[in-house]
DNA sequence: ATGGTTGAAAGTCAA
């Protein structure tokens, strides 16, 4: 079995439905799943997206901010939603396909602007955000599994359009890596886009407060796909669907791409 | 050091 998984954040499901259904259209992942749908799970256009075949949909939502979504076109149970911090908010969901794998979708916390816990509460809950998914991946080690999702730190030098300058910017933070390859190295997970792409500048966001994003590229690769050991190598194809950054009403992510061969 | 844009939702908060 083969089966291609892509990530967005969306920002706003909702607005965005005619260019989700342009990536269902055009792409075709197998699952699709959203961060950032900023409505109640059952505002989501579900029936849309039924009609292009992603006849599977498990979800978390809420009013305004935040919220998760796994469409797929292949048969998905809901595997639980965690509430990473306690921060109340709809920033996890899982999905198990009838092959075994789970799917994890996540969406986490910005962090604010000022990188110091003491001066902004948004940046200590993003630290304890990752440290709890730390611990549950200690406690429970991830087999036959998936990451997926915004995690909103770009972890390597080549991740960033200029590393010296974005040290000290929420999102590179020495501290936020730190926090983000404890999660990662707690459940042995494989940074599969890094596997398939080792080398160069690779980004998954631009801001939308650059007069030209695609000119100017001041990107930051802030989607990530990760996986267990014991199904990373079956992976493959890895890429980031640039273009969609320039679509009529864009997202300012971009979606990234990677297939399984189970 | 600052401001720049977008979305939800109706004044700001969050990103």
């Amino acid at each position: 079995m083969s089966f291609t998984i892509a990530t967005w954040n969306i920002n706003s499901v909702r607005l965005r439905e005619p260019i989700v259904t342009r990536l269902m259209g055009e792409e075709a992942p197998d699952i699709l799943c959203l961060q950032e749908c900023k409505c109640l799970a059952e505002q989501i256009p579900t029936e849309a997206f039924q009609a292009l075949g992603y006849r599977w949909q498990v979800a978390r939502g809420q009013k305004s901010y935040n919220g998760v979504a796994i469409l797929s076109k292949l048969p998905i149970s809901d595997a639980g939603g965690e509430d990473f911090a306690g921060l109340g908010h709809a920033r996890h969901v899982a999905a198990r396909l009838d092959n075994g794998v789970t799917i994890h979708n996540f969406y986490v916390p910005a962090g604010g602007d000022i990188p110091d816990r003491d001066q902004n509460v948004k940046f200590g809950q993003k630290l304890d955000f990752l440290a709890h998914m730390r611990d549950g991946f200690s406690k429970d080690k991830p087999a036959r599994a998936i990451l997926v999702g915004d995690l909103n730190i770009a972890p390597r030098e080549d991740d960033v359009w200029n590393h010296k300058a974005l040290l000290k910017i929420v999102s590179h933070t020495p501290i936020e890596v730190e926090h983000l390859a404890a999660a990662q190295d707690a459940g042995a997970w494989v940074d599969v886009t890094r596997k398939d792409i080792p080398d160069g500048l690779l980004y998954s966001w631009w801001s939308y407060r650059a007069p030209d994003w695609d000119a100017a590229d001041k990107g930051r690769r802030l989607d990530h796909i990760w996986a267990t050991p014991d199904i990373a190598n079956a992976s493959h194809t890895s890429r980031i669907l640039r273009a969609a950054r320039g679509w009529d009403q864009p997202s300012d992510h971009a979606p990234v791409f990677a297939t399984f061969d189970l």
